[in-house]
DNA sequence: CATGAATGAGTTTTCATTCAT
DNA sequence: TATGAATGAAAACTCATTCAT
């Protein structure tokens, strides 16, 4: 069970990744991906530049780990919600809210998210970063399938619906940060927008 | 009232700034903002790439401007709206409805909005492009501000629920796009989207 | 015949292309492939750094064009050789003594064929000097084909005779100039050294 | 007379020493010296990185000490010949012989000798390169000495005959080798391209 | 001693922008 | 006004070398 305590050493190592990661996160929201250059993460995580490239081959391998860390961590909130059982309206409501919620609380995290799709069309990061995202999609729409037939919504599509939940507290975030607006909503709005999507469906 | 006829060397100026815009637009969605070079869209637009400079003093202003007709063109449609009175919750329904078709049309559109807030943080074009969707957010607002508060969303607050709107329906074509999910979504399933949002509200 | 006359940009353009293939070709052989930078080359051809990329693709590219220069200019002096009729011994030694009074002259043309041959072994530009040596070879094979033969030597190996010929006059000269050794051995002496490996060869 | 058993310390050392340099000069050879990075290097020799620096200061140094290695192990094959009385002709045709044959079976250090001296010009480890060189030529120059002059070939300038004979060699299987030539190249051709030269010579 | 993680000087290359024609 | 050649600031990335463990 127990794994051999980590060397002094693996543990700054693991330290710098974290503080790379964060500071990378952070100033990719607060300055725009490309305008984050390596040399200011390194600055701003307390370490030589070349130490960046010991831990990533690439800025973009950075960028997609970065958006896979963002969506596990999403998805391990999410998850939970599959597991009890309740009616469909609100289990998409709740879907709906826990993304919303944790984009509020990590606008960084809808920021990356939405300049994740927007690295250089042909590369090999732009294909992880959608392939990455369509994963979480699929996650998201398997969990929800069941609910969006008793809605009435097509079972096929539902990997739109789950488009919907998603990109609407996605955007939110990322349109609103630089607005400023969405930081000081009250959950209670926040809650309230999901679950007047899935009333408003199940009304039909 | 009427201008006088432009020359032929007008006529001709204008033209090349319309494919401009046009091959900008298809190239930014295409490839992304940064991938996207100048020398990329002149070649597109059969111009030489000092043309590009006689007509805009920068990228970042062309994206500017990009923007700015996006959106222009866009509150096109959306203002008609308010004209007509109707009940809350169609009219809600109906701006949500507006934004949907409009980049499920234009999702080069959807993916320029979302780009443009990429640009360098500090940056005059940044500040810009967030002053000009801030306008258009205003203009949306504003218009379903007595609609909100019937729904019973506070009048304060109208302009979150505007976001809410607009960010659903331009996060949903840009995160779809390469995930090729929404380009073919039924027009009806989309109303029916911004429909439930207004119905659900009008239920509380 | 006549080609259009080239316009005033265009000389200039030559004009540069040829400065820095010059000042390439030269601080190449001066200070070793590597240690020649393109910024050193581009100060020492006065111009801008980034003009020369906008002359070759990459600094490999640069020097692949450099040693087809080379070879294309050495074969011009080597060919004639094989319009004269002859006999055997001359014909040898004539190809022997044109590489080494073409490299005695030209240093820094041994120099590069010899560092082009160290580029890194994978890539293109390496694939790209190998494939154009192998043509000289062949070219210079083919030319001394009859006499190989008439001096006893395996016709099928004529490839090899000709690369002791030229490998002989590049190797002298390569490994010669920073020993100072070379650079005034009499014309005479030279010529010597290659008649006295085809008169050798015709005594068996 | 015999020194002190090494202990099984340095053993290990001298091991990982000869294992560094046997893996140095096949990976310089078959990547190039730029290329072959010392991770490379330490990699195939199965030690860490920074053992390398623990047995040479620096890379160049361990190039340079590699030339120095492949140069006296050659020396050892050329100077028995000089032991020997024997005529002129198969004097400098034997020196030949040896060159030929011994880069014949060790391509890798054809190539090495002709990297080193691209190393950057102005440096420690050209100059060292270079007169390690120098030393080899002088040897051989010297050895030759009296021969060259039976041969008519001016006394003073043995050293110029000297480098005739190592670069014909050590250029026959540099430039050979990426060409797939020489490795096969029968002995007794091998011979024969020495002897003619020295034979030619004879013949004046 | 051996190790390999950290480092940052140094390189190539890119590309928005300028400006002479 | 249109053009495209020239420019150089900037950025990602490399890798020999150092040094704490």
């Amino acid at each position: 069970m127990s794994e051999p305590a980590p060397s002094p050493r693996q543990q700054r190592r693991r330290h710098a990744a974290r503080r790379l990661s964060e500071e990378g996160l952070r100033l990719i929201a607060a300055q725009g991906l490309a305008a984050a250059k390596v040399a200011d993460i390194t600055a701003a995580a307390g370490v030589g530049k070349g130490t960046f490239f010991t831990h990533w081959p690439s800025k973009d391998a950075f960028v997609a780990e970065l958006l896979d860390q963002v969506l596990t961590d999403l998805a391990r909130r999410v998850r939970p919600l599959g597991l009890n059982p309740t009616d469909a309206e609100s289990l998409v409501a709740d879907v709906a809210a826990v993304h919303l919620r944790y984009f509020q609380l990590r606008p960084e995290s809808a920021a990356l998210l939405n300049q994740a799709l927007a690295l250089e069309s042909g590369g090999e990061a732009h294909r992880a970063a959608v392939q990455r995202l369509g994963a979480h999609l699929d996650m998201v729409a398997e969990m929800i399938a069941p609910a969006t037939e008793q809605l009435g919504w097509p079972r096929e599509r539902s990997r739109e619906l789950a488009l919907a939940l998603i990109s609407t507290a996605s955007g939110f975030f990322w349109l609103g940060r630089p607005l400023e607006l969405g930081a000081d909503t009250p959950l209670e709005l926040l809650d309230r927008l999901g679950r007047a999507l899935a009333r408003g469906l199940a009304r039909y």
